[in-house]
RNA sequence: GCUGUCAUAGCUCAGUUGGCUAGAGCAGUUGAUUUGUAAUCAACAGGCCCGGGGUUCAAAUCCUCGUGACAGCACCA
């Protein structure tokens, strides 16, 4: 097999290039490594590009990358493409292809690039963004691009694509240019490897929590409601209680008092913190007899007036409270997603009222407890620290302060992250905990937040040692983040199925003939009597259509009651996954059940 | 908010180029059947075809404005 590029002082160097440069070393071929697939998608991006060309005369290009998912090109025309399109676009692409043309390089001066591409102001949007004297042309037939490379040798390799998605980006990633059209597309060396990620991504979409939820009866939304307000369903009612009641326990061991602060609060409560400067335009308002409210996005004023509630000693810190609060922030309609961006959701929220020396080891203590709670459910995810955002309230000493207090905190304890510039809340920086969804899309969950500024800002204070009014620091935190999206991502985690300790129910009871009943309600009760849901499968339909409909619930636990099983005061199970049978006696039985609910703790 | 796509029964979907009373499966109700491990049979019921306005002899179908959903962009205290 022939080389498509060679790898040079760990760069991709195609062969146009290391030809004329007489570059050597080791040779990449055309497979599905993660150099080669470089190389495949960005030539396909070019191949795109040229059939949108052929196909619309008009086109202008801007940029056209290899991402995670695949490749993209960003381009405008005056026609209107829809995604019914992609699929003459590709057949275009295809044909192209055929032809076998050469991909041949050329390297220009700026100035001549400059005069060839006047036409096209998004390439020369491009240029601007180029410090070099020198452009490199690359061309395949009658197309040309501006391009830095690298790229196959001959489009004829590119076989095993497919365009995904269609949709706006705005130039630049700024949403105060113009917006282009994007076309997603992926690409493979073979025609198995195309095959397999399309079936992945069929597989992903089985998963998404949006139609699990539908299908398990958790959440719903109407059109009537409204958008982004969910609503919560018995069967999600459940499972969101027992998640409630295990955390619940998790904060009093460590020492958090529950509180809870009103929905909305005076608008001038607002302006002190600098929510209604900073946020305003994303709250709900009203106005009653004159006074204008501010339903809450947020609950640390709420908490802030609990604390105000009474004088502090240095003796009582750290002060911890918590509270499931329930938030509002008018999202933008195109943000809303699922679970995953709702506008109205409950955050485990807690505030950490403390010293300044206080900081790191409630800073390490937060991050324990995250990752308590993490590897329970077998998460992976990763911490970001978030620094001075444009938007920001304080000085900038302040902000070093604590901006270093977060990282020192991490280093100290070797816990690695990564840093995100300018992404902190506009009160202080933060850790961010992203999980990953069944898509590979990664959603922030978790967040610590270190705030000098509120407490000043509400002029907060506790007695030092010496008398002295000392103002403290505040720690925001959410473990989860909020109920809805993590419960959103904990259906995707699981496809459904969820662990015996969190499931909304626990046990699905099958009695074969109507003389069974009985034993099943005074099975069910005893479950309740040791914290487990159950729910009894007595409808008027064969056993087959029942145990079937049971197990299509992804409930945990089946057990199936008859003659011998009332007569014996025992349960036949049956397992979920190998269809495979056996009998407990009842104890056994809700021992079992019992513990299986009581493994988890936080 | 922006670009594109879409909205028919509780759910999943059919419904030809505008043309008779808008269909199916599942779920639901009522019978019959009482079952030993993934769909018993039958009958019934269920619709302002997302909402408003328009074009037309005629609109689920075409146009328009809303509302909501999906993909991505931008945003995410």
């Amino acid at each position: 097999m022939n080389a498509i590029a060679i790898k040079h002082n760990d760069e991709i160097i195609d062969l146009q290039t290391a030809e004329k440069l007489g570059f050597e070393g080791e040779q990449i071929h055309l497979d599905n490594s993660d150099d080669s697939l470089e190389v495949l998608r960005h030539s396909t991006a070019h191949l795109l590009a040229q059939a949108i060309k052929s196909l619309y005369p008009d086109a202008k290009f801007y940029v056209g990358p290899t991402v995670k998912e695949g490749f993209y090109y960003d381009f405008k025309t005056e026609s209107e493409i829809g995604e019914g399109d992609l699929k003459k676009i590709e057949k275009q692409m295809l044909s192209f292809a055929k032809k076998k043309y050469e991909i041949s390089k050329y390297e220009i001066s700026m100035d001549e690039a400059k005069t060839k591409f006047k036409d096209d102001h998004l390439k020369l949007a491009v240029m601007e963004r180029i410090p070099s004297d020198t452009v490199s042309i690359y061309k395949q037939g009658e197309f040309e691009d501006l391009c830095r490379g690298p790229h196959l040798p001959n489009i004829g390799l590119i076989r095993y694509f497919k365009l995904t998605k269609l949709s706006g980006a705005y130039l630049g990633g700024d949403s105060k240019n113009e917006m282009l059209t994007r076309i997603y597309g992926i690409a493979f060396a073979d025609k198995e490897s195309l095959k397999d990620h399309m079936t992945m991504l069929a597989e992903a979409a089985k998963r998404d929590h949006r139609k699990l939820g539908n299908e398990m009866k958790l959440f719903t939304f109407r059109e009537e409601v409204g958008a982004g307000f969910p609503i919560w369903l018995p069967a999600g009612g459940r499972l969101r209680a027992r998640l409630e009641s295990l955390l619940f326990k998790a904060h009093r061991k460590r020492g958090y008092e529950p509180v809870r602060g009103p929905e909305m609060l005076r608008s001038d409560l607002w302006k002190t913190s600098g929510h209604y400067q900073n946020y305003g335009e994303n709250m709900y308002f009203t106005n009653i007899d004159e006074v204008e409210f501010g339903v809450k996005p947020m609950n640390c004023v709420g908490h802030i007036k609990v604390y105000e509630d009474e004088l502090h000693s240095y003796r009582d810190l750290p002060i911890k409270y918590f509270e499931y609060g329930v938030v509002h922030r008018h999202e933008f309609t195109g943000a809303l997603h699922g679970l995953f961006r709702v506008r109205e959701f409950t955050q485990d929220d807690a505030h950490i009222f403390c010293t300044a020396e206080q900081i790191e080891d409630q800073i390490i203590e937060v991050v324990d407890f995250v990752d308590k709670i993490m590897s329970t459910f077998e998460f992976d995810y990763k911490m970001m620290v978030s620094t001075k955002p444009e938007k920001a309230v304080g000085s900038d000493e302040v902000w070093d302060i604590s901006t270093q207090a977060l990282k020192n905190a991490m280093d100290k304890n070797s816990l690695p992250y990564e840093i995100d510039e300018g992404g902190g809340a506009f009160y202080g920086p933060k850790i961010d905990i992203k999980i990953t969804d069944a898509i590979g899309r990664e959603w922030q969950c978790g967040t610590i937040q270190l705030d000098f500024n509120l407490p000043e800002r509400f002029a907060l204070e506790y007695n030092g040692e010496d008398n002295d009014k000392i103002q403290p620091v505040m720690i925001h935190r959410a473990i989860l983040g909020s109920f809805e999206r993590f419960i959103g991502i904990l259906t995707e985690h699981f496809a459904g199925e969820f662990p015996m300790f969190i499931a909304p129910t626990q046990v699905a009871i099958v009695p074969i003939a109507d003389t069974h009943k009985e034993y099943a309600k005074e099975l069910s009760d005893k479950l309740i009597d040791i914290g487990a849901d159950s729910e009894i499968y007595s409808k008027n339909d064969s056993l087959n259509k029942r145990i079937r409909t049971a197990e299509k619930t992804r409930v945990p636990m089946l057990v199936i009651i008859g003659d011998e099983e009332v007569e014996g005061k025992t349960v036949a199970i049956r397992d979920r996954r190998t269809r495979e049978q056996y009998n407990l006696s009842e104890e056994e039985f809700l021992s079992l059940i019992q513990t299986k609910i009581n493994e988890v703790n936080f």
